[in-house]
DNA sequence: ATAATCAAAAATCTCGAGAAAAGTTGTTGA
DNA sequence: TCAACAACTTTTCTCGAGATTTTTGATTAT
């Protein structure tokens, strides 16, 4: 049941890393991601090269392949640093979010097929198991949860036909879950996010695309309130 | 007048290219946009460090940065090719630009300021003056034409305080631009534009913005209906 | 004490050569 | 004649050292 779902983004993802450079791509992001490098950080290629076991110049186009993401900006002459976060920056990111999600899950619910609507309750469920998990508090759980969350909203718009809208919800998706990873935010968990789930998941079903909309665009919205009421050093 | 815009895209555009990597990217895109690279075609660094004056790893880099604007495509471990073309992709293309152009518009009308007026009536007058000099069909007025449609559409959005749609709109934009240059769009002139330019700044400067971001959805999307009425090898 | 100037140090950027992979051609055997 | 295999050529990928630029720290004059 997991193959249904084919991943045709402009910047294929999947698949192994094919090359020490994209290698190191992966693992830098992964910890700017978590904050291990904080934002702000300058990397110093000279440094990092022995951390990520790679020569200069291959550590430098892994650099470039972030600065692609905008998880990493390169100043002329000065070298890269990690982007920089404030709460303007995520605002303007959330409200990017919903606009082209919402245009996208719009699309999925007109286009969608039975193995869309499969995928959607099968990735629901996944979510769901997560969440149960989740209640334990056992380590990597949390993990699993927000891998299986990226492939529930993934999966809700997977029928829109349109590359770009997905290729730019993908990179906003990586930018919105460093700042929740960033934030304070590893708070219990969300509010009741499940019920705003199955909600979406019923209105989608039932090819009701205002409600789904609206119902998808409060539920982004809704992290950007939580982060604002966060303490004022959270830019950092 | 002129400095009355100031650039504050996420990939600062407007200045110097202070590395040679930069130099030669944007060199490279220009020669892709303008189709001196056809859409397929496989870019050899071996060949290609010469033409540009680089180093191997250098040129290595400009490609890097071209696949960010997705006019190069980095397969595994097959190199580097120029992105191919398709109707599909181009009409993907439009939509979303529609998408994301409408929104910012709307936003501009909603919050630009006197300046932000001034800078639209000016940036429509240089295009005007444009169109102008276009039908004598001196060389190199049709190069002065784009680079000032490309500014009145970006004056337009101006105001939009959404950097990251801002940076998708700019890169979609060099998408477009590739595809009416590659096409056999250099026919005489697109059809009365000026006119539909002269009705969007009505409406804005009216503060309409129902009525502008009609006529802009309108206005991109003939774009899309001329190049599907072209001959079927466009593709090539 | 503050500001400007200049030299040392660190980092970035650039390059060409060597290692690994992919693609091509020619040969052998059924 | 066709398919499979092997050696060769081409191309990509990787690395470390040298050249430029930026940054830092100390010195001097106002």
């Amino acid at each position: 049941m997991n193959d249904l779902v084919t991943s045709t983004d402009l910047a294929s993802e999947a698949d192994e890393p094919k090359t020490l450079a994209e290698a190191a791509y992966r693992q830098l992001r992964r910890d700017i991601i978590e904050g291990v490098h904080r934002p702000g950080e300058k990397l110093r290629v000279e440094h990092l090269k022995d951390q990520y076991e790679v020569g200069a110049g291959t550590l430098r186009e892994a650099l470039q392949l972030l600065v692609t993401d905008a998880l990493v900006v390169a100043q002329g002459q000065r070298g890269f640093r990690v982007a920089p976060i404030s709460l303007d920056d995520f605002a303007d990111i959330t409200r990017t979010r919903v606009l082209l999600e919402t245009s996208a899950l719009q699309q999925s619910i007109e286009l969608g097929d039975d193995t869309w609507e499969a995928n959607v309750v099968a990735a629901f469920h996944m979510l769901s198991r997560a969440e149960d998990k989740l209640v334990d508090g056992a380590k990597g759980t949390r993990e699993e949860w927000e891998l299986r969350n990226r492939a529930f909203h993934e999966v809700l718009i997977s029928a829109c036909p349109s590359r770009w809208i997905r290729h730019f919800q993908n990179i906003l998706y990586h930018q919105s879950e460093r700042y929740r990873r960033l934030s304070l935010f590893r708070q219990p968990i969300p509010r009741d996010v499940h019920a705003e789930h199955q909600a979406i998941v019923d209105a989608a079903l039932a090819r009701n695309s205002a409600e789904a909309t609206r119902i998808l665009s409060d539920h982004i919205l809704r992290t950007l309130d939580a982060v604002r009421q966060l303490p004022a050093d959270f830019i950092s």
